[in-house]
DNA sequence: TCCGAAGCGTTCATATTCGAACAACGAGGT
DNA sequence: ACCTCGTTGTTCGAATATGAACGCTTCGGA
């Protein structure tokens, strides 16, 4: 069997995600979670520390901190000392990606990118951007609020007489917002994703399609709407929706895929569209467990590969591009603070891929 | 079966698949699988690293990296040597603005922009692309056919499948589009822009508002849509909508504005929204002649800002922005040909502008 | 202030991978 | 038939990645 270790980007990579994740990295944990010499985790944080991506301490690595002795020897042309503030629902799930992307277009276009973590909690976001804007050190800010519940529209307005640019992130408002300039955003056009997955599976034969969305997610809405409207295009039933989640650590999880499977027998559905790798994963092992086989009896398609093609069979997925959404909205930014009020107003969207693994379709080429 | 191996294109697609699949390859794997020696699929991975499409690591290759430290060519300021087709439906009426913002930023790209006047017919538009393509001279294409009536599939499915990158203009798709691709476009948020017109008048207090659209124009739908959607929010009648072109040299012009004038009597309708300028002044000018004082007794609001700040009174207009209109189309178009299909497909709403002049309010400010 | 321990980086060793140079091969064109 | 051009394979010295050893540095408590 080949050594199944990961390449040095990879390696470095990982690093980078632990660092956004939790803020500091320690080199034992590090070398021991890769199965790698410290010296060699040594060696890849000096490496990004000499590019300015971190700041090397005694015993690991920080995000990159102005105090940092050893300043970076980017020799950008930084002629926008502009700070953005960005503030973001969570730091360990779907936003580092667009944090990368963002950093990396901050990075290149030499502009500063301040980051809040919040929470799904709507006092938190406001807590967490006001912050940002009493500090005074931002001219600009991408945000993605909690938009959802009660107090939407009243966050809608509040963020759109800031006194700075805004830009929402992933997030999308009423096509007109009281507010006095148009709110702008740029946001993955999931709807569309979900789509493409179900035109996907009927294309390969596939009549009866379930859907399993994760239950807190800010994305279900427009994953659900997505999916009516693809079943409804290609006349296909689309009752078969569950709105649980099921990944490994969820209490209860066997049982409700359980009931899934049931469901599926009953109702003769051959393939299931289920957001989110970790639970699409859970599906996919219990699924073996019970004899089920993948792609065979039941195809699979994820939503949002993040992990996706480490399981086995490797999931097919639909990728939200999150790095690039991170970097328009940089771009966007950047434009809006150069040009200012000129800039009329622009809401983009961004279309997710589907990436084929084996999880949907038996594959015609063997290794 | 004989031993057939596959053609180097083959291979490379096999390289690419092999990482969506997995997100990394390594060089060993590969030509085993294949059957080729190393070096070969060395050189495979080393040509498609040299296109971005994957980064190259020891021992194989990944996905594109951030922290790739051979970054892909950055845009050479002087030599861009790309050729840019666009296509639009006219050359006289709305499209000049568009033009112009794409001329602009196509000069500060660098990049040559060939222009083909075509009409609102669909077989003239695809002789006029055939032309472009044909010519071989263009990378690129910017395109506004005429994607109403019959042949619309078709011709959708057509342009998705033209060799060179394209990029729609003030058009639009289904959102799923049956093509390899999905089509990317820019196009004015028509509907936002007269949602804003509505509410801007109905917050001065009109509570009955008429809608004259022009006849031939592929706005006009966009305009309908934002006029039934805005009525509906504001709980407003929104039965008021005339289809015919009002403009000063319209065949029997005077006529139909007589009947809408008696049209708005007789519903004390206190507000007209008028698709296009000269169409507006014609109204304006006819109801001068009859008595009808506007604002005072009847408050208009233009559609497609071109010189509505000509009239008397000047009129306040919904600007589309025209030449950001131009010059996002040539942004895109410039990144699609620069970074490839690792863009992941893009759409963007341009918003249009109110701008307020003397035709809706009464000024408060008087001299 | 000092001390021990953990962490760090230099040097060397080793396995692996890379790529330049040249040879061999095969498909088209003349 | 011949040539040419582009692709592929082989060989081999160079480059790279990693790890072990060992002395130096830094940290955090006494």
């Amino acid at each position: 069997m080949t050594e199944k270790r990961p390449f040095a980007l990879q390696r470095r990579e990982r690093v980078m995600d632990e660092l956004r994740r939790h803020g500091s990295v320690r080199v034992q944990d590090l070398a021991r979670a890769l199965g790698v010499s410290e010296l060699t985790i040594r060696r890849d944080i000096a490496a990004l520390a000499a590019r300015g991506l971190l700041t090397k301490v005694h015993g690991g690595a920080t995000l990159p901190s102005d105090l940092d002795p050893a300043p970076p020897r980017r020799h950008r042309p930084a002629s926008t000392p502009f700070t953005i503030g960005m503030v973001v629902p969570s730091l360990d799930f779907y936003w580092p990606s667009v944090l990368n992307g963002a950093r990396t277009a901050a990075v290149a276009v030499g502009v500063q990118l301040q980051l809040r973590g919040s929470s799904y909690d709507q006092a938190e976001d406001r807590r967490q951007i006001g912050r940002l804007i009493d500090a005074g050190q931002v001219q600009g800010l991408l945000l993605a609020p909690n938009l959802e519940g009660e107090g939407a529209d009243e966050m809608i307005s509040w963020i759109g007489n800031l006194p700075v640019p805004t830009i929402l992130v992933e997030r999308h408002t009423p096509q007109w917002t009281p507010t006095p300039r148009q709110l702008e955003w740029v946001r993955s056009d999931h709807a569309l994703g979900l789509e493409m997955a179900v035109r996907h599976l009927h294309e390969h034969g596939h009549r009866r399609i379930g859907l399993v969305l994760s239950k807190g997610s800010p994305t279900s809405a427009h994953l659900a709407q997505g999916w009516l409207k693809a079943c409804a295009e290609l006349d296909l039933p689309s009752e078969f929706v569950v709105r649980e989640d099921v990944a490994l650590g969820t209490p209860g999880h066997r049982r409700i895929i359980e009931g899934i499977l049931t469901r599926c027998r009953r109702s003769r559905t051959t393939a299931l569209i289920v957001h989110s790798d970790p639970d699409t994963m859970s599906v996919a092992q219990y699924f073996g467990e019970r004899g089920v086989a993948v792609p065979d009896d039941m195809a699979l398609v994820s939503y949002d590969d993040e992990v996706a093609h480490l399981a086995e069979p490797a999931l097919t997925a639909v990728r939200p591009a999150k790095a690039r959404l991170g970097r328009v909205a940089v771009d966007m930014m950047v434009s809006r603070l150069m040009e200012g009020k000129r800039l009329p107003p622009q809401r983009v969207l961004i279309l997710p891929e589907l990436i084929l693994r084996d999880s949907s379709v038996k594959r015609a080429t063997s290794l």
